[in-house]
DNA sequence: CTCATGTCGATACACTGTATTGTCGCTCTA
DNA sequence: TAGAGCGACAATACAGTGTATCGACATGAG
């Protein structure tokens, strides 16, 4: 019995694990956000049936939570950070720049509890640069305050840049498009400090912007951080 | 021709607009959450064809845009506030209280620019009660931030409730549900830091959780409103 | 060599957002 | 008053969704 006479093994399935599964639709969300990851063309990618990944995932969601721990990998401090100002400085900023490299980073961040292992090395990696700095209760309200800080600003952020790229042409396109709308809004007289804004405004770039609303969120816990008492000036 | 020989007149379709629309889309997702809102139940629930709705609207995505800006109205502050503090405060709160009565508000929050009447009217009402203590470019650095940290600490307030409430019985449910893979994983000696946190720590109530977070950044806030030329300390 | 097992794919179902098309009542014109 | 145009509405259709069910089949054990 020669090679010609056997026929062709049957189709092997390709090995699966939820690594590959989770590249394909970060893949997938990175060309065409998170509205083009679906179960089947995830599969599709896999050369597997759409049924073959509910072996590994038991919802859709769960998929995205595992797509959220894989960046969470991405966010994880390459170095010890030298002390807890950098450690929560560093996070926002890595934060910020994976959610510019995965957009739709944005609609999932603050979405559901991050309990993946990552996420959880990431809070890990934070708190345990505050230790010994304050009691336990104010450390994570410290993380919990920035992490809400950035949360949003973040969020709001890529709401904005993907408002502009919708239109097509950046920027120009875009104040043609919600132009109209807006200076009519505002040109009613209804909204003067508004307007004000609008037009007086000096339109800092977002980077700049997302570094300063943080600079000024690291202060105050610095206030409580390094008060006497370990409260700070009360509040309110 | 007496009203017996008459036919009845022909079915008239119920008028709408797009408040009844809107009212019916948030109802919904009162009920439901997010993901009950269809364009088909919406319709259904005002006796017209779903293809009727797109006289109002041209996408789902507007029609959350209106939803949105619905939900505005119920942030509008009341009466003037006293101080820019107490608007920014109350800003917050509301918001808060919203996202509280309308869960699927998180879901929506930061997602895309608020642009609807009542977001603008928040917007104004928030600048205006800043104008004079500052100039421009940080009366808006002062709301962007406060508001993205709410934004981002309400999507985590209630991501963390509906993960509670998803198991069905809140809390003790939820602890022999999650609580096996957390203690499991904390138990590894890997996260020492988050161990001490999550067996340490006090557990304070959501509410206040949320009103510390805020105060620490209105004191920021503070500090460069009052700040001798506007920029108080430096960053970092 | 046979049989049990468990993995995989096909099929199916209920449902989604939206484009297209047809119908029908109203209003304006001749 | 008859007709014609028009605009609003509903029905149908389509491509796609997440996921339950089920049948087949290759692989391992005996």
């Amino acid at each position: 019995m020669t090679v010609w006479d056997r026929p062709e093994p049957p189709h092997r399935p390709v090995p699966l694990d939820r690594e590959r599964i989770v590249a394909a639709a970060v893949a997938l969300a990175d060309e065409g956000g998170l509205a083009a990851v679906s179960v089947r063309k995830v599969a599709a990618r896999l050369d597997a049936g759409p049924m073959r990944l509910y072996g590994f995932i038991s919802t859709k969601d769960e998929l995205f939570d595992l797509m959220m721990d894989a960046v969470y990998a991405e966010i994880l401090p390459g170095e010890p950070p030298g002390d807890w100002r950098e450690a929560l400085h560093g996070l926002a900023h890595r934060t910020r720049r994976a959610a510019l490299r995965h957009p739709w980073l944005a609609d999932l961040l603050g979405g559901r509890p991050a309990l993946g292992p990552n996420a959880l090395a990431v809070s890990e990696a934070t708190l345990a640069a505050l230790d010994g700095l304050a009691d336990i209760d104010t450390a994570m309200r410290a993380v919990e305050t920035v992490s809400a800080y950035f949360t949003g600003a973040i969020r709001r952020e890529l709401a904005d840049l993907r408002a502009e790229h919708a239109t097509g042409l950046s920027r120009s396109e875009w104040q043609r498009t919600r132009g109209p709308y807006l200076t009519g809004m505002l040109d009613t007289g209804r909204f003067p400090a508004l307007a004000k804004a609008v037009y007086d405004g000096a339109h800092v770039d977002a980077e700049e912007t997302f570094a300063t609303g943080l600079d000024w969120v690291l202060d105050a816990v610095a206030a409580r951080l390094t008060g006497i008492d370990g409260r700070g000036a009360p509040g309110r």
